[in-house]
DNA sequence: GCGGTTTGCTACCGGTCAGTAGAACAATGC
DNA sequence: GCATTGTTCTACTGACCGGTAGCAAACCGC
């Protein structure tokens, strides 16, 4: 399944000449992870995750992550060899998952509407699914290397892409109703791209009701007759 | 039409005891603006809002500022008290403008789908017109002080709020069309809310164009029916 | 041209924060 | 007990950057 990867000049390929026996040198990634381990960087990941979502990027500290933790600066530089990496372990993944519903080849054989539908559908499931990291490729794409950014919007340009052949597909099958093809699209990927603003997983609604109405207003934006105002819900998937 | 005021502890009110000859103290804010005091204040403005857009606001240096201007930092200091005021005079007005498109009363004679036509169409507008300083509050709000954040926040939940009436008498009447009211709100003024993403004042649309179809995108979102798939022109204003 | 005011600069300060050195502590093996 | 290895800490460095002191032109009224 995964057939996307972290650019090539990741953090984890300075497995350099180990003799140096300094901080960078003596980080766990080298060794077998011992029992414990992974559920300690996984405890800093959700950290750091919370921190970069409530105050952004730049204004979270790794002294704020590790004070979260209860414990002390160096134990984050033990696990992870800086703070890029936390952002990009933590943005990477997510946004890979969200620009990669297409990629499965399992809607192939469903026509260009549905195959838009549940598009749509699937980038605002996993939205949802990865917050708040999900959202981070979004907001600070800045804190983003280069390399990473440039990967991102690769990416991202690949997703669209698809579904604008998509789109044009449905229109000429009469299924699909728009003018602008480019910004019928991003107009229908913006209301997972605004999430971030006001989605909070304790809100009013469960995370499945809030996919199935606003999967249903997407399909609305591509113009998807049939779907209309009843709003359905979702096809398959 | 000024209606809305910036947060009371400005730091427009530092009239203070004029009596330390400071740099605090010498700001030309309290003298009668000297002719060309303006312009530069002007220009000032303008390579921050270039900088904060293109890189954000915690990563742009004021020393880019003034580089930008091929001046030096005491210069950008002379006319502003530090580096808060430039983000908050760059994105208060805009954001004052987006969300207080239903206040003017000018639409009240219309039914309650034309209203909601107008508004979006105005939002959409006015963020595109006030690029890219409109995007400021919604992609760093944690550059605002608590005083300006809340007062953002109390101003985009008032027009949300209109919005939600709006949306619901036109239901009741028959001309709008949608389960959630809240969260079809929310997906309509995801269109401009997303815009900071893609927008680009040198691309393959102008910026009409671009209005007139996301405004009849977001049309679709809010069950609006009579406009639909043809998508036909703006109805007034 | 002379005093005062405005406008701009160079050169610095002080705080913050990513990242590090190296010691202390803890587990494990023998 | 004692070496070995893994884990965590206290305490520090160095760079960066917001902000300032205080001087130097430039401008202006006279």
């Amino acid at each position: 399944m995964n057939s996307v990867n972290a650019p090539a000049a990741s953090v984890e390929s300075r497995t350099k000449n180990a003799t140096n026996a300094t901080n960078a040198g003596r980080h766990a990634r080298q060794r077998a992870p011992t029992a414990g381990t992974d559920a300690k960087r996984e405890r800093i990941l959700r950290a750091a995750e919370q921190l970069f979502h409530a105050q952004g990027y730049e204004r979270t500290t790794l002294d704020q992550v590790a004070a979260a933790l209860g414990v002390s600066k160096p134990f984050v530089y033990y696990y992870f060899h800086n703070k890029q990496e936390l952002f990009e372990r933590l943005s990477w993944a997510p946004a890979v998952a969200c620009f990669t519903v297409l990629d499965g080849g399992d809607l192939a054989h469903l026509p260009a509407h549905e195959q838009v539908a549940a598009a749509l559908q699937r980038l605002i499931a996993t939205t949802i699914a990865h917050y708040p990291a999900a959202f981070f490729s979004y907001r600070e794409p800045q804190a983003y290397r280069p390399e990473y950014l440039a990967a991102q919007k690769a990416l991202a340009g690949h997703f669209y892409d698809q579904l604008c052949v998509l789109l044009e597909r449905g229109r000429t099958e009469g299924t699909l109703h728009f003018n602008e093809t480019r910004i019928t699209a991003l107009a229908a990927c913006s209301l997972p791209g605004f999430l971030y603003s006001w989605y909070r997983p304790d809100g009013r609604l469960g995370a499945d009701e809030i996919v199935a109405e606003l999967s249903a207003l997407a399909w609305r934006v591509v113009g998807l007759v049939g779907f209309r105002p009843g709003l359905d819900r979702p096809p398959r998937d």
